[in-house]
This record gives C-alpha cells, structure tokens and sequence, in this order.
DNA sequence: CATCCATGTGTTAGTTACTAACATCGAGGT
DNA sequence: ACCTCGATGTTAGTAACTAACACATGGATG
C-alpha cells in the first residue's frame, strides 16, 4: 500500500505531523476549536508552536483535510463527454466516495472516525466551515478544467459549466454534512446520490 | 424611500459607517486587501482604529454586503409550496435579484459600483471568498426554514430540501462571480436565471 | 435654560495567529 | 569520520482583534 522506501527523516516528519494534527482535532473537539491556542496544541503534541507552522501554515489547516481532488477529478476526466455536465460530475463525485469509504475496513475503523470528527469540526465552526466551502470552491475550477470546457468553447457555454458543476459540489456539501450528522451511518455514497437526485431529479440516475 | 425619522446621531453614525467602509474600499482595491491594515483603512477615514472595530466587527465585514437575505426569504415563502423545490428557489432568487437592481436608476449608478467592487474582492480574496461562501450557507439555512420543511416532515425530505437549495444557492454564486466579471454589463437577473436552466433544466422556467 | 444620561469615540494594554531570522542538532551521503 | 542539509527551537516582531476606562456630545427631562 504505502510506499516503503521513505527514508528515516520523511517518516519522522510524517508522524510528527500526524502526532499533531492528532492532538489538535482532540483538543479542537474537546474544548472547541476557538477555546484552543495554537500554543497548547504544540504543548500537547510536544512540539514547539514553530514546528506547529511548519507542518501546517495556519491553525484552519490542522482540521482541513485535503479534499481528494485529484481522484475526482480523474473520474471526471475518465467519464463520457456525450453526457449531462450533472451527470458526469454526480457519478464523478458518487464513484470517488465508493473507492474512498470503500478501502480497507481495518484501517477505515480508524481513518474514518478522525475523518468525521474532522468533518463534525468543519459544519460547527464558521471559520472551518467557511475555509472548507472555499476548498470546495478550488475544487469546482478543477472540475471544471477537467470537463474539457476549454478556453475553445464559448464563453456562455463556460458560464453554465459552472453553474452545474458548483451545484453538482453544493449537493456533495450536503451529503457530506449530513454524514457527520449522522455519525457516518449511512453510506456515504448512497447519501450524494440522493442528494443529487434531491437536485437534479432523475437526470443522474447511475 | 429612506427612513426620514432618523436622529442626528444615527445620522452620524451611518455617515461614519459608509466613510470607513467607502475609504476600506478603495483601498483593498488599489493595493490588495492583505496589504492594507486596519490602521490605514483607519486613517484614511479619520478616525480610530477602535472606532472601525465598533462599526465592523471584523476586517472582512468592511466587504461584505448584507446579503439581502430577508427579501429572498420572504419570496421563498410566499412561492407556491406545490411546486418543486428548486422551483422556488431559483424563482425567488431571480425575483429578488430584479427587485435588487431594478431600484431608482440615479441611485443604482453608484450603489451598483460599489457593489461591484465589493464583489470583485469577494471573488478575488480567498479570506473574503470563504466568509461570502459561509453566508450563503447561512442564508440556505434561513431559506429551508421559509420553505415550510419544518420538523415535522421526514428527517429525509429535508435532506432533499437541504440538497436542492444548496444547489440553487451555488447557482446563485455563479452568477454573482460572472456578474462582477462582466462589471455588472450582464443583466443579474437574467443571468441567475441562466444559471439555473443550466444546473436543472428547463425545471425553472418561470 | 440647566441637568443628567446614554451613546459614540479615543486611549491603553493585552491576547493570539502568524512571520522572519538565526542557532542547533542529527540523519544520510561522501 | 566528515559535511551537508533538513528539521526543530528560540527570539523578536507584525497585525487582527478584545477589554477596560476616560471623555465628550446628542437628546431628553426638569
């Protein structure tokens, strides 16, 4: 799975950084995210507040988990341009979710439970909240280059690219959410798909 | 049209408030909003750092517009509750929108540049582009209120609820960027309503 | 018109997120 | 064994806020 050939320093620094980022969404939950200083986050972890910034550049950082952007927008790439711009962009988004929730049970026990505290952090906390819409937002230009929408097309045509694919990521914020709601219950999956059929109506029946 | 009833001191009070937030405005445009402190913004209007804290709880509310989230709201509600969700929304946000800049045309000319400006910020500056995604959020939750899915429906109808407003609001937000892109040379209402069709169809044709 | 109070404002001192610069120590290749 | 470079710590500094106190002025009351 992982690669084995990092090297000593590179394994140091990656588990000091999960170190962290560990300690951090601890103490974020436990006493709530402006209740905690950067300062007691390193205390707790053993660090220096520097090295804190070293690892991640600003205290939002600690709980923003890096969207997996780049299996999205694969998907989007891999599927048919023949169809809707909601339908590439729903089935994109319900396929990377399979693959992402659907790997190794073992390890999902753990990664998932920090995942959804994360994401619990993300819908309470405003700054959270709103650092992680605009990732989302990051993450619609991508898709949108992805969908081959090129300079070429017209400038109209360009528009409603966005258009669908922002309310394509609007109906993923959702599911998502409801996720951390419900404690990661239900599949995840199965939760964009019905909020994209909330949306779209049946325009994006898989 | 404006309140005439107003005393000397909440006319003072509004005409510092628009001064700073005039000269905040300027600014962040000539030299960038990260290049210009609190402390200028202050200085350029005349008045105390302390005194720009006690009309703008933050630096970022120097930008931010008030979304006018009541008048959207009220349309919302007042929209045909047999009609599909998104439905009502999109034709909310469109009503509204002409409302908005359909005002008395001498006022529009540089109530709307300003407007404008703010816009540009909001879309160029990732700190003020994340606050104006969290108040959109916010204002979704004020919409599915108006909605009339109050608790009394499934847990999962308002799930949907949720999922189609959220897409509608993202439509929303598209048109806004392209708006301020354009300089505001695109009819806003017109181009919600692009949006819209171009996210769910022919689903919104009012 | 005199008085009193509420409110807007200024000043000061503090906290916290974050940055820059320099010193130190140890891993990893020579 | 030596040298380099990267990770970390330390210090000093900036800027966005906050709290607390003092001051002045609008606005109502006698």
């Amino acid at each position: 799975m992982t690669e084995r050939k990092l090297t000593l320093r590179e394994r140091q620094r990656a588990g000091t950084r999960r170190l962290i980022q560990a300690h951090a969404v601890r103490l974020f939950t436990d006493r709530g995210y402006d209740a905690v200083t950067v300062a007691e986050v390193a205390e707790a972890a053993g660090v220096s507040a520097m090295t804190v910034y070293r690892h991640f550049p600003t205290k939002e950082d600690l709980v923003l988990i890096d969207q997996p952007a780049r299996l999205i927008v694969e998907k989007v790439a891999a599927s048919p341009a023949t169809q809707p711009v909601v339908r590439r962009v729903g089935g994109a988004l319900v396929d990377a979710a399979t693959v992402l929730t659907g790997e190794a049970a073992d390890e999902r026990a753990v990664g998932e439970r920090f995942l959804l505290d994360c994401l619990r952090l993300m819908v309470s906390t405003p700054a959270l909240r709103a650092r992680h819409l605009d990732s989302q937002y990051a993450l619609q230009q991508a898709i949108v280059d992805a969908l081959g929408g090129d300079g070429a097309a017209t400038q109209d045509a360009a528009f409603r690219v966005q258009a669908a694919t922002s309310a394509c990521l609007a109906a993923l914020h959702t599911a998502l959410t409801r996720w951390a709601e419900d404690d990661g219950r239900t599949e995840l999956p199965d939760l964009i798909a019905r909020a994209l059929a909330a949306a779209f109506g049946d325009v994006v029946a898989a």
